[in-house]
RNA sequence: GGGCGAUUAGCUCAGUCGGUUAGAGCGCCUCUCUGAUAAGGAGGAGGUCCCUGGUUCGAAUCCAGGAUCGCCCA
């Protein structure tokens, strides 16, 4: 079987095509599966994405993470469930819907009809889980995309219903009357998850309001807020009591502020006339400045005494809404003030708030500013840049808002999450310091939400207020009173119909919330698994708004003890308070123990630039454009190249360096397959399961190297840690090319056939189809394509894929041989300096190099590489010296490492002895100052005498012979010679093996030359036959002084 | 205010258990090699390892305090 033609340069983009198609048609992911059937169990559960959008190069960077620590399982043999999920509830998709149908409130969603609502949103989940599934395999992520789940399911509803009748039996559920942030615009509350990144530069108009005290109203205490909209609520004013006030007279009469803000408030000259503590404020009743409207009716405002109060901003006096605002609630609470909550849903205000009923918060700051002038306690007005929280979704302001919603107690299971969270594997580890964080401050979750398209929380309020909690869809067949006819899934508003009894016969409605969706996801180690299930049911999960969607089983109770908990997830890290967070909640109710035994975080993918990626700022990158221009697996590299706790700066100028940098393994694999066609080479395929025979100390060195790498890449891979996986890779890929090829490049030349060229193709081979199962798990195209090209076919029994292949087992590398090589390499590198030193040309041979070094071992060890040296450097002969040597000074260095413990405060003194000289050689020994230090316990360092081509590094030195004679120097030429006919042979087309005639003119010196090592010249250059002519109409060749001209014919 | 990180070359980042001469890629300069060639190699310029103090024979690394940036909480 021949070898495949291999382009310069990969495309990226078409093989990616190629290998899919390939896939596909051979069922490679099926044969994979089949064959780890029966496997040790790896347990990995997708943590649900939103399919709601395409998915994004950030969606990307997990997806590959997921997929390469998968193969890496695979293919050492564990069978896995790769199961894939959508997350398909809650107001992301309920917002796009919206955009879509052009609705723009939750009244426009009820005209429009919650059935249709719901039926877009179901819809939108299907086309877009469809498009992010087409997107995956893509990127080459290897999923059971026909088994998805769906978190909209009836199954998966079902058991967050479970979970929510277990902990209304513990009494964790409860109702309470809270301020929330509230999105007008969605005409919902937002749960804390949704606050993060939530701040943004906003400008807001703010005020400076007098309250006039009822009993002196020339008197007044003076607030300051940036929300006008809230002070029709106020109802009290707090200072500070321990601080001190300062009494300003103005023009609009006498101001009460806080001292340390007078001067910024009124300047250096303000007339203070007196001061006081806060305390002598406080119980002070002032006039409100919306006193008329009904709605203040009976509040009595007061001044009231709070330790928040900060002087950083503002006038030191608060302005205290507890209507509308956290803080002031919760002071409001401990003072007993009224609660005013002056707008409705959709931040309107309501009918008892007079000229303002029926404005929008945002609109009304003019109107509040015209009436306060009106009343005469406008100070000032003005704006503020600020960082101010927005919906994430729709970016419209937050504001807060008492209302009712449902909460579940954190408190009764705070520390078994803890102690849960303790048992689990954080990476990195600082996300479990993080996580615990949060757990010890979280408050308590509140599940509801007052939208359509989510889970309906299956809460049932009775006539007398009792509430019944129905915890299966069994349940609710049972207690149903309405018929079930017209049920057709778990959703509003079909549920909404269907009333139920109570356990004392009363009939009890539905309460309109629907859920968190992080219920939705938090279930899903539950509900995917068959939890407490009695049986397996085929295509189980297909139910409700899922049907048609997915082929999901719903497993059984054995099949939960199986594969839970999952032996690793991974997320980016703002899952620890979400999706992380929300397992654990859900896990620790249900049965006690974390879902999970170790997680992968990641940070926030950037641009380029390291700026975040923005649609509005034009630097988002499409994960579409982004993988049919850089490729899947140069993406994927990328990903895996990336420390997981830094930001990634994405985009393709860095893919571009990766892509670039994998040039080298390709030019590998080209080198290897252009002399393995030539020379007809069939591989062994057994060769993998070992070693392949060596014949050169350099072959027994590439072995140990890859040997070495994949050990490094296994326990990188087994940590979860793929920055140093990559970087192994990378670096053997690198020794592979720069040492193992060029040097033995000679050998693969060469005609004919022999045991050291049969040793060489088999050793490369060995290497580069390891190499190839190596990148399988990040590169999965590329490591396929070197795969079907130099192994399937070639060698008998090689699987028909990489991906079926297996993880390479190796052997202990030989340690002897990577020290050795190191060496060898440290010498070659020097031995390049010296030359470079000497200003001779690496093309001009050499007499002699030598390396010397005061090191026994070392000596030996570079000894065995002579021929290695000696090629690399081009010299006819390396000589191996100690160091006692002209070339060298020797210096005898302390190993601190090992000294260290031995001498402790001695080492200083030691030290300069050394230095000085002031010691004494025993053998191997050293003494000084009455030790007697072994050779383990010092370093001989060495130091190039004057006027030597030397160059040295550690306990090495290398240096080069300069002096050329005649015969040297021809040889230099024929090398010239050797390097312009290789020239001219590629410049006019030929074929590495074809086959020329040369005749060469020249000047006497060039005549000789070509008679000495014509044999040479005609062996190096494929000549069949070398004549010397006069004045031919060659192309004229020039070098080292000579000229003359050369003509070259196919032979 | 509390918590978690980060700060290393012009840029992007590695740096293991504390070991005395801190590395890579990219970029720049000089040179070089070449039938793997849109590559490769050698050399150079470029570093107060954020600052201060401490522990230690020895600190980029450990400890304390501070600065700046990022994230999370209040």
């Amino acid at each position: 079987m021949t070898y495949p033609t291999v382009p310069a340069a990969p495309d990226h983009i078409e093989l990616e095509h190629r290998v899919l198609r390939l896939w596909e048609s051979e069922r490679t992911f099926e044969r994979l599966r089949a064959q780890n059937a029966g496997g040790a169990p790896f347990s990995f559960i997708d943590g649900p994405i939103t399919a709601n959008n395409p998915m994004g190069v950030h969606h990307a960077w997990g997806r590959s993470l997921k997929d390469l620590i998968q193969r890496h399982r695979a293919m050492k043999g564990h069978e896995l469930r790769y199961q894939n999920g959508f997350d398909c509830q809650g107001l992301w998709v309920e917002v796009e819907v919206e955009k879509a149908l052009g609705l723009n409130s939750k009244r426009e969603i009820e005209e429009y009809g919650l059935d249709r609502f719901a039926r877009a949103c179901r819809d939108r989940v299907a086309e877009y889980s469809a498009v992010q599934t087409r997107q995956s395999i893509r990127l080459g992520q290897w999923m059971d995309w026909d088994r998805s789940y769906y978190t909209m399911t009836d199954p998966n509803i079902a058991y967050i219903w479970r979970f929510l009748k277990e902990c209304h039996d513990r009494g964790m559920l409860y109702r309470g009357n809270r301020p929330m942030v509230w999105c007008p615009r969605c005409g919902t509350s937002l749960s804390q998850h949704e606050l993060i990144d939530s701040y943004r530069d906003r400008t807001h108009p703010t005020l400076h309001v007098r309250f006039p005290f009822v009993d002196d109203p020339e008197q007044a205490v003076v607030v300051w807020t940036t929300t006008p909209w809230t002070l029709p609520a106020n109802v009290a004013a707090a200072v500070d009591p321990e601080a001190e006030y300062a009494a300003v007279r103005t023009s609009q009469g006498i101001d009460w502020v806080m001292a340390t803000r007078v001067e910024d408030l009124f300047g250096e000259s303000a007339d203070v006339v007196r001061t006081a503590p806060g305390a002598e404020l406080v119980g002070r009743a002032y006039r409100g400045p919306f006193d008329a409207l009904e709605a203040q009716a009976e509040v009595e405002h007061r001044v009231v005494a709070w330790d928040m109060v900060s002087d950083d901003e503002g006038t030191g006096v608060v302005h205290i809404a507890p209507g509308c605002g956290a803080e002031d609630f919760e002071l409001g609470r401990e003072e007993g003030l009224a609660v005013l909550v002056p707008v409705d849903e959709a931040g309107v205000f309501t009918a008892d708030y007079g000229f303002l009923a029926g404005q929008a918060t945002v609109d009304a700051a003019d109107g509040i500013r015209e009436h306060l002038a009106g009343e005469g306690v406008l100070v000032r007005s003005g704006t503020i840049d600020h960082r101010f929280p927005v919906c994430w979704r729709c970016g419209t302001d937050l504001i807060f808002r008492v209302v009712e919603e449902w909460f579940i107690s954190a408190d009764p299971v705070r520390q078994a999450m803890i102690d849960a969270a303790a048992t689990v594997e954080w990476i990195p580890e600082q996300y479990g310091k993080r996580m615990e964080d949060w757990l010890r401050n979280m408050g308590d979750w509140c599940i509801s939400r007052k939208r359509y398209w989510g889970l309906p929380l299956p809460f049932y309020r009775a006539p007398d207020g009792s509430m019944t909690v129905i915890g299966s869809i069994e349940e609710l067949r049972e207690r149903a009173v309405d018929p079930l006819d017209g049920l057709e899934e778990l959703h509003r508003p079909w549920i909404d119909g269907i009333r139920i009894h109570t356990d004392d016969g009363q009939v009890a409605e539905r309460v309109t919330e629907v859920g968190d969706c992080w219920l939705d996801a938090g279930i899903v180690p539950f509900s995917t698994l068959g939890w407490d299930r009695g049986s397996h049911v085929e295509g189980g999960y297909a139910a409700g708004a899922g049907e048609g969607l997915t082929a999901a089983d719903l497993p059984d109770q054995a099949y939960w003890e199986k594969w839970f908990p999952a032996d690793w997830i991974s997320e980016m890290r703002e899952q620890i308070r979400l999706w992380f967070y929300a397992q654990l909640f859900m896990s620790v109710v249900l049965v006690g123990r974390a879902p999970y035994r170790a997680v992968l975080g990641y940070e926030k993918l950037h641009d380029e630039t390291g700026r975040a990626m923005h649609k509005s700022w034009g630097n988002a990158i499409w994960f579409d454009d982004a993988v049919e221009e850089m490729g899947a697996d140069v993406m994927r590299w990328l990903y895996a190249l990336q420390t997981p706790s830094q930001n990634m700066n994405f985009g393709y100028g860095p893919a571009n360096e990766v892509r670039r940098r994998l040039l080298t393994l390709w030019n590998s694999y080209a080198f290897f397959v252009r002399y393995a066609e030539i020379d007809g080479f069939a591989p062994t395929w057994s060769d993998l399961a070992g070693r392949p025979p060596s014949a050169t100390p350099l072959d027994r060195w590439v072995v140990a190297r890859v040997e070495e790498a994949v050990r490094e890449c296994d326990a990188a891979l087994d940590g979860y840690w793929t920055p140093t996986y990559a970087r192994a890779v990378e670096a053997l890929v690198e020794d592979v090319s720069a040492w193992y090829i060029r040097g033995s490049r000679a050998r693969f030349w060469r005609s004919g056939a022999d045991a050291d060229k049969d040793a060489a193709f088999r050793t490369l081979w060995w290497a580069l189809a390891q190499i190839s199962r190596l990148i399988a798990p990040a590169m999965p195209f590329l490591a396929e394509e070197l795969w079907q090209g130099i192994v399937r076919g070639h060698a008998d029994g090689a699987p028909d894929s990489v991906h079926l292949a297996g993880w390479p087992v190796v052997a202990e590398p030989d340690q002897g041989a990577l020290q050795s090589m190191r060496l060898a390499q440290t010498a070659i590198s020097l031995g390049r300096a010296a030359r470079a030193q000497g200003s001779r040309k690496l093309r001009q041979p050499l007499r002699e190099a030598v390396v010397a070094t005061p090191d026994a071992q070392a000596r030996a060890a570079v000894e065995g590489l002579a021929d290695e040296i000696a090629r690399e450097l081009n010299v006819k002969a390396v000589r191996i010296a100690d160091a006692v040597d002209e070339l060298l000074d020797v210096e005898v260095v302390p190993n601190f490492r090992a000294l260290g413990p031995k001498l402790g405060k001695d080492i200083p003194a030691v030290q300069a002895a050394l230095k000085a000289g002031d010691y004494a050689r025993d053998g191997d020994d050293v003494v000084v100052l009455g030790h007697r230090l072994g050779p383990d316990e010092v370093e001989l360092r060495t130091r190039p005498r004057e006027g030597f081509a030397v160059a040295d590094e550690g306990g090495l030195a290398v240096a080069v012979d300069t002096e050329l004679d005649e015969a040297l120097e021809d040889e230099g030429l024929a090398r010239e010679l050797i390097h312009f006919i290789q020239g001219r042979r590629k410049d006019s087309g030929l074929e590495v093996a074809d086959r020329i005639r040369l005749t060469v003119a020249g000047d006497e010196r060039l005549r000789r030359v070509v008679e000495r090592h014509g044999e040479e010249i005609a062996a190096e250059t494929l000549c069949t036959a070398l004549d010397v002519g006069e004045a031919i109409d060659g192309a004229p060749f020039e070098a080292d002084g000579c000229s003359g001209a050369v003509r070259l014919e196919p032979a």
